[in-house]
Formats: C-alpha cells, sequence, structure tokens
DNA sequence: ATGCACCCTGACATCATGGCAAAGTCAAGG
DNA sequence: CCTTGACTTTGCCATGATGTCAGGGTGCAT
C-alpha cells in the first residue's frame, strides 16, 4: 500500500510517517521500481502502535522505546509498566502545574469586576514583583 | 542596568530578553558606547510583568496583548477579564486532555501484573486498532 | 596590563508538526 | 496514445520557547 493508504488506515499523517522514518523510529519500507514507499500490514500495525502511544502523550524516544519492547517477545512486563507509571508521573506533574496556574488565575479573574473601568486586579498582579504581592496564591 | 542584571532582577533569561527585543514584544533599550544594552527601572518592570504572565502559561502573542492593555490606561477591565477567562478555557482544555490520557494509561497499567513475564496488556491495547479494543477507555 | 566576568551576534538544536514547491508517477477516460 | 487529476517524491522553511556554543569585544579589579 502507498503512503496515503498507511497514512489513511493508521491515523498517521503522510508527513510524520516520513519524518519517522528518516529519525529511524520505523524501517525504511521496501520502494516500487518508481520510488514510492510501499507498505505492508505489518507496516501498518507499527504505525497504529505508534498512533496509539502518541495519543497517549509518550514522546518519540518513548516510543521507540516501547517499540523495541514490543518486538522483544521475551521483555519482562514490568519493563513496561515502569515506562507507563514514570508516564504517569510525567502527566500528573504537567496536570499539577496547569491547574496550580488555573487556580491562581482564576483567583485574579474573581477579583477583577470585568465592566468598563480600567482598574484591572489581573494587571495590577502581573505587574508586581514575584516576591511580593499575593503570597496565598503561589 | 546591563542585559545580566536585567535577567537576574527580572527572573527572565538573558537569552529570553534578546529574543522578546527581536520579536517585538519589549522595546529595543538604549545601548551603551560599547553596544552594550541599557535597562532601566521601567523596562526591569516590564520584564517582570513578562515573566509573571509567562509563568501563568500566556503565550508570547497574549503576553504582547496584555502589555498593551497594561500600558493603555483607559482600558475597560472586562477586556482583560476576557483574556483571562479564555486562558483559563484553554488550561482546562489542556488539563482534560492530559487527565484523559493519565486515566487511560493508569488503566492499562493497572492490568499489566509487571513481573518477568513478557504478557502485557499495556503493549497489548497499544497494538490495537484505536476502533477496536477497549472501547470504555475511550 | 593582565585576567576574569561579562556582553555582543549568529547559528544550530530541541519536538512534533504543518506547508509549500517542483518534479515524477499512476490510473482512468477520451 | 495522450491528457488530466490525484498521488508521491524530496527538500526547505516555519512554528514556540528555550538552550547552547563559538568567536570576539568590554569593563573592572588587581
Amino acid at each position: 500500500m502507498t503512503i496515503g493508504q498507511a497514512s489513511a488506515r493508521s491515523g498517521v499523517s503522510q508527513r510524520m510517517i516520513r519524518h519517522y522514518e528518516r529519525i529511524g523510529l520505523i524501517p525504511p519500507p521496501l520502494r516500487r521500481d518508481s520510488g514510492y514507499r510501499n507498505y505492508d500490514e505489518r507496516d501498518l500495525h507499527r504505525l497504529r502502535f505508534i498512533a496509539n502511544a502518541r495519543d497517549l502523550g509518550f514522546s518519540v524516544a518513548e516510543i521507540g522505546t516501547l517499540l523495541d519492547l514490543w518486538a522483544n517477545r521475551g521483555r519482562a512486563s514490568a519493563e513496561v509498566k515502569g515506562l507507563a507509571l514514570d508516564h504517569i508521573k510525567a502527566l500528573d506533574d504537567k496536570i499539577g502545574k496547569l491547574q496550580a496556574m488555573r487556580a491562581t488565575l482564576n483567583n485574579l479573574a474573581a477579583r477583577c469586576h470585568g465592566d468598563e473601568r480600567p482598574d484591572c486586579p489581573i494587571l495590577n498582579e502581573l505587574a508586581e514583583c514575584p516576591s511580593s504581592g499575593d503570597p496565598a496564591s503561589r
């Protein structure tokens, strides 16, 4: 199948398929005489794996490791689980930071009357030195 | 003050100060005869504003708008609040996506025994077609 | 005047992705 | 057989926010 078909059936854009090939995440497929990349079901399966892992937020490097583990029939599942748990921790970190931002901003927004008058606690707070101002929001 | 001092006192790296200047977020400062950038308290104040906004996750484009509003003494606070609320919504979006990833992954990890045996539901699920497999986790 | 810490510019890297352009290929219909 | 339109190829540029390195100039204290 051509790259367009592989893309449509895997959910990975053509652009990214070529990209993954160039960075070595997937092996270069066979080429037709015309030079067109020719993918088989095995390649497709791998692309779907990549799409799923990417949707879970794994980085390309992590996906590479997961692919290796996937290909290695003798791997210990503990290794995979370790990766997954690490990634969960990273997600929790990100979520926590975003929630902290949200809380601070929500706090500021609540204190801003939001009418046609120019006085605005949001801007006032942004203009403060980080150490001064509202310690509770940090 | 030099860029190093401005950086230390604002929490914005020298690299980013120069960057913000180049993209027009901050005006080019006066230069000494040597060519060194020379910042005053006003510049410092602006840099601190930028640092605070950045810490709340605003993009450079949004920070530009906020700076304009900050400089415009007659602005309506509603405008600022609107920006803030939009940003909160964007944060909620991101948080929601990350939480969905986390939930799915956590689900998978819980089903993986994580020992020395090779069988692993995490890899199995990643290898599935997105439409098949475990609809509950989506 | 010598050395060290600082500053200058410019370029390249990240990470995952999009877009564009010029050129070749394929399949179907006239 | 030839045209047309859809597809593929490669390569380069761009994003956003930031880091790093290199090569060269500056300023100050000893």
